[in-house]
DNA sequence: TAATGATTAGGTAATACCTAACAAAAGGAG
DNA sequence: CTCCTTTTGTTAGGTATTACCTAATCATTA
C-alpha cells in the first residue's frame, strides 16, 4: 500500500479524534490548564490520597513551589486539603469532582471518539477495527 | 459491540500514536516551543511570504507583541526577514527548513506512525484500515 | 506632509521555579 | 518525661521566561 496514501486517511480518522478532544475541552474549560498543572493533576489522581512532600519529591521541585502549586489548585477547586488526624503535621490532598474530571480527560476524549466510531461503523467494522487496535499494545511508562 | 473495550482498544493505537509523536518531538527539539508559538509558525506555514502588520492583524495582537516574537523566531533560525525592494519598509518573513519542519510536525508524526502501522500490519489489514479511517471525512476548519 | 511598516523602550501579569527561615508536631535518647 | 532533632507544611522574597501592552521614533511611501 501506498504509504502517503495511508498517512492521509489516518490524518482523517485523528482529526476526528481532535475534534473530540477540543469538544470536551471546550465543555470543561481545559483552557486554563497547562501542560506541568496537568500532570500535576494526574499525579494526584494517581495517588489518590497524596502529601505535598510526596508530590515534590515525585516531581523533584521544592515543596514551596509545590505549595504554590497547590495553593492555587485548591483555591480553583481541583483539590481538597484535609488535616490528617493521626499525625497531625501532614494534610491529606486529593481530587475534587471537577479536579478528578480534568484529570481524567483522556477518558471522556476516548470515549467521546468512541462514539463517533459508533455512529459511523458497522458492527463487523467495529469488530475490525478494534481487533487491528489491539495489534498496537505497547508497554506502560 | 462494548464500547468500553473498543475504547481500550482505541487507546492503544493511540499510545502508539502518540509515542510516534515524542521521537519526532524528542528528535527536533518541539519541547521549546510553546503552544502559541506553535500557532504564529503554522500561520507564517500558510502565508508562505507574510510581514509583521499581516501576523499583528491575524492574530489580533501590537506589533511590537509580535515583533518580539518574530525576532526571537529569527534569533531560533525559525524564520528568515527580507526587505523588499518594492516597498523598503516592508520586511517579507518566512520560514527557514527548520521552521518549517517545526511547523509542519503533523506531517512528520504521521509518517512515523505509519511506518509503525506498517510494521506491524499486513497489506490486507492495511487496507481495511485504510478504508475504515477514510469514513471520517471530516471538512476542514 | 500625512500615513504606513517596523522597531525600540519601558511596563505588566502570570507561570514556574528557587533559597532561607520558621512554626507545629512527632519521635527518640537519656 | 523532658530535651533535641527531624519532618511537614508554610511564608517571604527572589529570578527567569512568556506573552502581552502603550508610547514614541525612524524610514519610506503616497
Amino acid at each position: 500500500m501506498d504509504k502517503e496514501q495511508l498517512r492521509l486517511s489516518l490524518n482523517k480518522f485523528l482529526k476526528m479524534y481532535f475534534n473530540a478532544c477540543r469538544e470536551v475541552y471546550k465543555e470543561i474549560n481545559f483552557d486554563r490548564i497547562t501542560k506541568i498543572q496537568f500532570r500535576y493533576l494526574k499525579a494526584i489522581r494517581k495517588f489518590e490520597k497524596t502529601t505535598l512532600t510526596e508530590l515534590a519529591d515525585t516531581f523533584n521541585i521544592s515543596k514551596p513551589s509545590m505549595n504554590e502549586v497547590i495553593v492555587k489548585f485548591e483555591k480553583s477547586g481541583l483539590i481538597d486539603r484535609e488535616k490528617s488526624t493521626e499525625d497531625k503535621r501532614i494534610t491529606v490532598i486529593s481530587l475534587t469532582e471537577v479536579g478528578n474530571t480534568l484529570a481524567t480527560t483522556n477518558l471522556l476524549e476516548s470515549q467521546r471518539a468512541v462514539n463517533k466510531i459508533n455512529e459511523a461503523l458497522t458492527e463487523e467494522e467495529m469488530t475490525l477495527l478494534k481487533n487491528i487496535f489491539d495489534r498496537f499494545e505497547v508497554d506502560d511508562e
